[in-house]
DNA sequence: GTCTATAACACGATAGAC
DNA sequence: GTCTATCGTGTTATAGAC
């Protein structure tokens, strides 16, 4: 989908509204104000508010299955993939955070395209899961429950969205070695 | 606050409801038919619906800052505080999952007691902060930047309600306990 | 304590002028 | 492409009967 400047114009606007208050709390007058247009004006661009969401939601899922394709698809190690796990989602979330709020927080409004967001979800956590299995059969991984291990991570990474913007100081590679560190060493000395 | 039986019944019907939707989704006539009544009839028991909120958010908040209290001001160590800390999420979060959806998602909403609710967060985290800064010191807890810690760290913890329901075969100390082992210690071999 | 009825307003979306 | 005007519906909350 390659939408109008216009359209991304609303739907960049309506990210920042969405990660303030919800989707559900945000109406089409408040995206349109914040445009400085009147809500009508809004459909001849849109077809619906939920399109809006489905943009947003839909398009950084995908990005999120491709990159984790390459890293599962490369030759490194299971260590090294997680550490480029880590970094894809520093890098995804950097560039578009207040999609990542909508993403984590507002899927539940989905209509039309809620069994797809579904399913492209259980995918990118089952691969995610393989991986920390292949890294404890080839020892590389402490044996420990591999669902832990991933909601754990997992966790940390989908709130990358909130904590990003509050740490401008650091930039994207800096971030991505330090969390890979914590996550996959520990805070114990 | 002691509410009646009746009230308390509304509370953990909507905090049910609000965890699906979102407390913005969620309409009053759809708390009042989850009980079988109608909406008007919710006005005997409640002043209004930010009521309900403030009541599942505040009071969730303030069981969180007595436990950490409680933490702070014993004489372990500061890994063994950190493993309180886990134990306590995993205590609070266990007893009241959908409750927990709100603190985390819908605090936004709050209105009079919103100021307060900042408040109780920002103290939460400073407390949890100075634990680390203390191990750090002591040399209990590595010498990595303090903020990505505890954003690790709380990131995990704040996401529990979601994962606890998936997995109700764990009981409450083992789980605390293997994620305080991944937490602390990290996934590598 | 619950009901019916309704006030007062906000919502998403459309029609048609410019 | 934006506007004004408006439709049809959904929303919180209240009034008053039972």
């Amino acid at each position: 989908m390659k939408p109008s400047s216009r359209k991304l114009e609303i739907i960049t606007t309506a990210s920042t509204l969405f990660k303030e208050k919800g989707y559900s709390a945000v109406t089409m007058r408040d995206i349109a104000k914040s445009m400085g247009i009147k809500a009508a004006s809004l459909y001849n661009h849109i077809k619906n508010k939920e399109e809006i969401l489905t943009f947003i939601i839909i398009s950084l899922a995908e990005e999120f299955i491709e990159g984790l394709d390459n890293i599962q698809n490369s030759n490194a190690s299971s260590v090294e993939k997680l550490k480029q796990i880590v970094a894809l989602h520093v890098d995804i979330t950097s560039r578009n955070t207040n999609g990542m709020a909508s993403l984590n927080n507002d899927w539940m409004h989905l209509k039309d395209e809620l069994d797809r967001y579904l399913f492209l979800r259980v995918d990118y956590e089952n691969s995610f899961r393989e991986i920390i299995k292949e890294g404890i059969s080839k020892n590389e991984i402490k044996n420990i429950n591999p669902d832990i291990m991933l909601f754990s991570v997992l966790s940390t990474l989908r709130s990358l969205y909130v904590w990003i913007p509050q740490k401008e100081d650091l930039n994207a590679s800096q971030l991505a070695s330090n969390l890979s560190e914590v996550l996959l060493n520990g805070i114990n000395k």
